[in-house]
Formats: structure tokens, sequence, C-alpha cells
DNA sequence: TTTAGCACTCGAATTGTTCGAGTGCTAACA
DNA sequence: TGTTAGCACTCGAACAATTCGAGTGCTAAA
């Protein structure tokens, strides 16, 4: 175990150096004002330190910088309290005060304000379209073979896809399938609408209309096909400002994890619990991002979590402003968004 | 005006200069087998295109490099022949081959294959929208106050908007007012959409519905705010493999640039005359491109040219190349939309 | 007109030097 | 027994000096 002393030191060496992002030695230490021992005490505590795995040095005589095990326990333990400025705080609620009319653009506005206020890459994910409710669905019929389907949810999410018809159905039918579905299915989550589609409509649709089947075949692919949700990124070139990403080699496969956009999406997509959550360097599984913390978030409404935003930054990253401004952009963005599905 | 070992000489240095990225010198080029004079004699020849403005030196006493001059000239009158291998042509080709539903894949596919054949950042722009003609509007209430508006386009192309309805509107209204529209507007291409409202249904719909105005006008608003086209990106990241680029300062506001989006779009919707353009270094207005050329091309349907794809890379760029691969892709991708409007 | 030759220039790479910030260890001290 | 002063040592960063090679321009001879 740690004493008072250690910990006092692993936290002023962690804040100094992600402040300055330059190893912190004894004598700098012993200059703060916060610490009142001699550099000599201090050179022996950070040995034991060292010797316990929460400090390492960069070579045989510097300074020392944290350990991926020295962040993690500054993360569960050490962050010190961080409060908001008023303008900050003021910027989060005015980008959240306009009346929003789309979900999209909402995410888009949440990722960019927590780019603005931290100066890392931002990620938010928005809401998955399965949680949302179907409101009406439409077929467009663009010519013999084709025809667009399109799927509103309650949400006011459109999702539309390109459906080919089989040649036997015509337009008569298509208008008495989509009627059909309309009655019986609206208010079904996304998510049980294949089941139900089963269960529900298709005795129904059998009896009406030649050739159902194959048609909702098509259909049920089209709802099936994991509905490609939206991640919106801002600030993807502040990963540039990062001294520690100053050599084009290291940044590169991140931008390329960045650029790819699936796997930090999946990332994403796994955050289920709520709250905050930390990954340092390697506790991140992609390849790319040892070099990397990512701190994310949940938001909500009521009480299940519906969708998350995150913040990429190196390790040595501003933990404790990341955490606070995301914490005040998730539970504003939760405001915004039960105030939006009440009025649904 | 240039003689003709001029011209040769000039050839060769650029030719050598982007395969290498190095100042080319005499003696590197007297042992070129297509050149067959001393290392004296060249260096009076260069001497002469330096003082014409053609070449430059990056100090006193360095080899030469092409000045934006340079490759103006070249890319001009000094191209040298290029043909793409079988297995080039074939990978176009298969990009193009498969049944395609939607079109924004279809140019996401485009851009991928660019970026991939070149190791540059490729742009793809798809068709504008307002080209495109309304093949029917819907509208679904949401609640009493908002409903979404969607319009389908002859391409399958889906644009939707979140609108506020006057509480004066009833549902039956509304219907009423979609029915019209579609039996009026249906056909009608969305650019000229605004004007044909006016003049066609608005006299009807005053007629039968209480308040038309104020919806008008929310209707008009939604349709002409200048519908965000996507642009395509790929490769975006390749920026960072050209060694000029080694230098995160001299990345950074090019990659601003590309991640900002618009004012790239805003350049390539400029190019509306046919075939293929090159912007060399300044030419371009773009600050932050200043070491760039832009290569874009044109593809068409029948005689409009729709759209256009680009590829951006370093000033020192493979132009022969790229310009042979844009060709292609350009013909391909017209090709693969002839045969689609077709079947609409 | 072309070319060989020569003096000269400059950048890149290598080497040596210094400087400062850091360390560990030991011995003295409270 | 814990703390501290002192000392020898280490290493990286910064800087200057040196060398090397690839390049140039100019001149004179072929």
């Amino acid at each position: 175990m740690l004493t008072d002393r250690q910990l006092l030191i692993l936290q002023v060496i962690i804040d100094d150096f992600i402040r300055s992002g330059q190893p912190v030695g004894s004598r700098t230490l012993s200059k703060k004002h916060q610490i009142a021992f001699s550099s000599a005490t201090i050179r022996n505590e950070m040995a034991d330190l060292e010797e316990l795995g929460y400090i390492e040095k960069t070579h045989i005589s510097s300074g020392r910088v944290p350990s991926e095990k020295g962040y993690r326990y500054y993360v569960d333990h050490l962050l010190p309290p961080q409060r908001l400025t008023r303008a900050d705080i003021q910027k989060i609620r005015s980008v959240f005060a306009e009346r929003i009319y789309e979900l999209e653009k909402l995410m888009q506005k949440s990722a960019q304000i927590l780019s603005e206020l931290t100066n890392y890459t931002s990620i938010a994910l928005g809401p998955t379209f399965k949680e949302s409710k179907l409101k009406r669905m439409q077929i467009v019929p663009l010519n013999e073979q084709t025809a667009v389907a399109i799927v509103v949810t309650d949400t006011g999410h459109v999702e539309n896809r390109v459906v080919t018809i089989p040649s036997s159905m015509d337009a008569g039918d298509l208008e008495k399938m989509v009627n059909i579905f309309n009655e019986r299915l609206a208010g079904v989550p996304l998510m049980d609408l294949k089941e139900k589609m089963e269960t529900e409509v298709a005795d129904v649709l059998r009896r009406h209309i030649r050739n159902y089947d194959s048609v909702l075949n098509t259909l049920m692919e089209t709802l099936d096909a994991p509905e490609e949700e939206k991640v919106f990124f801002a600030g993807k070139a502040n990963m540039l400002n990062q001294p520690e990403f100053s050599d084009i080699q290291k940044v590169r496969p991140l931008l390329d994890i960045i650029e790819q956009e699936k796997d930090i999406y999946r990332l994403l997509r796994k955050q289920t619990q709520k709250g905050v959550r930390v990954s340092i360097g390697h506790e991140n599984e992609l390849r790319g991002m040892e070099n990397c913390s990512l701190i994310t978030a949940t938001y909500s409404v009521g009480d299940e979590p519906l969708g998350a935003i995150a913040i990429l930054g190196p390790t040595r990253m501003e933990y404790s402003r990341v955490i606070t401004v995301l914490n005040r952009v998730a539970s504003d963005l939760s405001a915004a968004l039960a105030k939006w599905y009440q009025s649904q």
C-alpha cells in the first residue's frame, strides 16, 4: 500500500507531466509549494514508486514519467477536482439551447463542442436506431424492378434503401402491403420489427398478396442489415497538436483508425453501462492506440443509456478536465434528448 | 521558345524529380540513357532553363527542382504517355461491374478505387440533386408541431428534413396538400421545384387549404436550403505518405482543409467544363494548398457533365498516371451512370 | 558548340565538447 | 530511524568543428 507521501508525490508528478509533457525530476518537485521535503527524500520515494511500477524513467538518469499503472491509479484515486468556467458552461448550454430538429445535427454539435473545449479528438454516437419505433413505412417505386423503401422512426430519423421488386408484384400489391404494415406495425421498436413482421402481419399478407414471401425476404434483409449508424467525429486533426505525436510515423496508424471510423464505432457501441469509462494505453484493444487514452461517457433518457460520447487523446491527457467536460455535455445532452423524446 | 534539347532536359528533370523527390543534378542527368551530352552541357542548359523560370535550385549549389511554371509546361506539353496495366483496368472495371442500387455507394467506391490506385487523397462529388427530378413527396407527422418532409428523386435519392407545422393545419390538410403536390409536380427537376410550386400549385392549394402560405414558406425553405450534397473522400491519410509532408507543420493546414470538406466541395462544384483540369501549387486559391496539386475530371451522361472526381497530392505528383487513372474512372463511371439513368 | 577541368559552395552526416538536469549512494544529522 | 547534504556519475540536448559528396559556374581547349 502506498503511503500518503507517496500518493502526494505520484499525484504531483502526474499533474506536472500532464501539464508539461516533460519528465519530472526530484529537484523540480521539491520546489513545488505543495511539497516540503528535500529532493533527496523525493528521490528515495520515487525509487520506491518506480519499483512498484507507478512511474518510469525514459533513460537512466532522466526524470520520471507516469506508467500506465500510474495513470490508472491516478484516474481511479487521485483526480484533482476540476470546475468548469462560467464561459465553458455557457458554451455547452448554448449548444443545446436551440430548438433542434434533427438528431444528427445534435450529435454533430455535441462532438464539435467537445473537441472545441478539450482540443482533443471527439466522437459522438447517436442513439441506436433499434431503440426507436416505427412511425411509418413507405415504398416508392422507381421503375419496374426497383423501389425505395423508406422507414421513418418516431425520432424523425429516416432510413432508406433501394430494393428490387419481383416482377410479379404490381403497384396495387405494393400499396396494400405498405398499408398493412403501417396499420399493424406502427409503434413497434425497430429491433423487434423483424420478429413482429413474421408473427403479426405475415399471415394477413400471404392471404392478400401474391408472391409475398419473396418481397418479405428483400425487406427483411433491408431492415436486418445493421443500419449503419453514423459516428460523428470532430477535431480529427487535433491529434497532431500533441507533441507526443509530432512524429508522423506515430500518428499514421492512429489517423488510419480514425479515418476508418468502424473500429471506433464498435468500441463505443460496446460501452453500455452507464457513466464514464477510461481506457488507458494498452487497455485499448485496438492496435495503434497504445499511446492513447479513450474516455467515454454515456448519455441517457430515464434509466436507459442510449449512446456514448468520447474523447480520444494521448495517454498524457488532461483526464480531470476531460472527464468534467464529458460529464457536463452528457448530462446536457441527456436533458435535451429527454425534452426531444417527450415532444414526440 | 525552348529548344528541343531544353525540352528534353526539362522533361527528364521533372520525370526524375517526380520519381525520386530529390533535386536533380547535371551528373545524374548525363548518365541517363536518353541523354547524350556531357554534364557541362547540361549545366549550361539548366542555367538557361532556370533563367526562364522553369526550374529552381533549393540552394546555391544544389540540383534543380521544377518550378510551378515548369510543372505547368510539363503538364501542358510534356506528359509522357502512360498506359494502365491490365490489372488496374480490371480493378476499375470490377468496381462498376456490380449492380448498384445507391448513388452514394457508387461515388464512395469511385473515391476508394482512385486513392487505392494512386496512393493519393481522392475526392468524388455526386451529381447535383438539382439535376434530378421529383419522384414523390411525402410528409410524415411526428406530433402536433413537427413532421418529416421527404423528397424522393428519380435517382432513388431520398432527402428529408424535419419541419414545423402550423397548429391550424390538421392531418387531412396535410394529406390533401401532399396529394396535390405529387399529382402536379412529379417529374419536375428539383431546381425548378420552387418556381413550379409557385406557378402550378399555389392557386389550387390556396383554394383547398387554410393557412397554406405559412406551410409553403417552411417547405420552400426546406427545398431551397442548398441540399448538402455529400463529398466522398478516400485516403485522407495518404497525404502523410508524401515525404514533402513529413513535417507536421506542413500537413496540418492541409488536413484541416480536408477535414473541413466544405472548401474542397466548393472547388469541385465550380468545375463545370468537361474534361481534366490540373491546378498546380499557387494556382489553387485555397491557402494551405500551395504545395499541392489538384487534378479534377468530370463525368457525364450524354453531353452534360454531372459531377467531378479528383485527386489531391503534392505538386510533385505523378501527373501522367493520375490523369490516366482519372480519365479511366471518369469514363467507366459515366458509363455506369448512363446505364443507371436509363433504367430509371 | 561542346566538353574537360577546376575552384568553389553548401547541406548532411559525423564527431567532440559542454552544459544542465537528473540519478543513486553514502555519511552525517536531528 | 527517517531526513538531508553532498558527491560522483549518467545521459540527452545543443553547439561547434570537420569531413564528404554532390552539385554549381566559369574558363579554356578541342
